[in-house]
DNA sequence: ATATATACTTTGATTGATCAAAATAGTAAA
DNA sequence: TTTACTATTTTGATCAATCAAAGTATATAT
């Protein structure tokens, strides 16, 4: 008998032909090409399951579409419930270079328009790092991971000041009383911000 | 492409197949199948010209095409000279609604980057000035309209002597027999360059 | 245990895109 | 006119994707 943890990340053979629409004997050799170049193990009348070089692509292209989901929704202003079409065709179209410019430009979301995660260009998930620069103390240098607000005035600002992922950050004052906390990035001149945008600002 | 399915008149097999670098065997068949499907006429040893169907669609990409140009450089901030391989992907993943909702974004832009005019919805383009820096004589002042050849370097070598779109140039010399031109622009030190290269820029 | 149903694989045929090479038409040169 | 050249078309073959239908293994029910 075939238990669970033996079966536990295979994919039956039967979702991958309903998936792609096409019939079970089409699945079975596009299946055995993929195999052939690497993307998948196939184990016969049992399923697939991803290799490593297949796990990448396929973060790759799930980071893909979700970043694309993202810019449909918060940029284009396009309706939630028809984006995942649009995203679908255009994750295959759009080079690296554009995804990349794409990213910066939304402020790295975390999280797309249906709250799902956005993988990292690495490939993994990240989880939220739960630092904000809201509670960093003066003199300390930190590097911004994250923008967490999707509001497109607020993303306009954070470009304007540099205050952008993998960007250091110096901590120049956390006033807390005043409520207010002052930065500098690289050499530029240093900007104050209220803790109720520093809180929008996830760092390591 | 594009600027095959812009030309009015027939285009030869020759080019056909060149441009879309398949055998003129291929060539011949693929165009007769879209002969079939009613997007060009096809005259035997001849050429192909776009049918009414046809140049509305080429009119459509071209549209697409430019559009896109102008969200890459504008929006995103990628390279002038790196843009028009990217929009060729794009341009036949994006659909119709999220090209309109660019256009909005974009605020209906009637020229992309290259000082090209865009295509309106329907199909309509302003046409574009047929002046250009080759025939210019020495003493007078044009303003560059568009720059027609795509290649990269040919791009890059443009931005850094500013030759670009809304540009001011004043042709300093111009040598019919040597075949070559002495431009200013701004302040700049003055530069020369071949009619043949000169060819390549409108102006008015 | 045996029979049956279900899920999957194999087989064989079809279609469409493509190429290399041979045939042909149209054009320029002698 | 005849010849030679060039551009284009035709032909025949290959390859990859796909499907329908037949065959096979595995799980389920009796």
């Amino acid at each position: 008998m075939v238990t669970l943890e033996e079966n536990g990340s295979k994919v039956a053979m039967g979702k991958v032909s309903a998936e792609l629409a096409v019939t079970p004997g089409t699945a079975t050799s596009m299946v055995k090409n993929m195999e052939r170049d690497g993307w998948l193990k196939y184990y016969p009348r049992q399923g697939v399951s991803l290799t490593r070089k297949g796990k990448k692509v396929a973060m790759n292209m799930l980071r893909r579409h979700r970043l694309l989901e993202t810019f449909l929704v918060e940029t284009l202003g396009l309706d939630w419930s028809e984006i995942h079409i649009e995203a679908e065709e255009l994750e295959h179209a759009i080079s690296e270079k554009v995804l990349e410019k794409l990213d910066e430009f939304l402020g790295s979301p975390r999280y797309d328009p249906h709250g799902h995660p956005i993988p990292s260009k690495g490939g993994t998930i990240q989880r939220p790092s739960s630092q904000t620069l809201q509670n960093c103390d003066a003199g300390i240098t930190v590097r911004v991971e994250s923008i967490l607000d999707q509001d497109s005035d607020f993303l306009k600002f954070a470009r304007e000041k540099e205050l952008l992922p993998g960007k250091a950050v110096s901590v120049i004052k956390s006033e807390k009383l005043a409520d207010v906390i002052t930065l500098k990035i690289d050499g530029r001149e240093p900007f104050s911000m209220g803790f109720r945008s520093a809180e929008k600002i996830l760092v390591v």
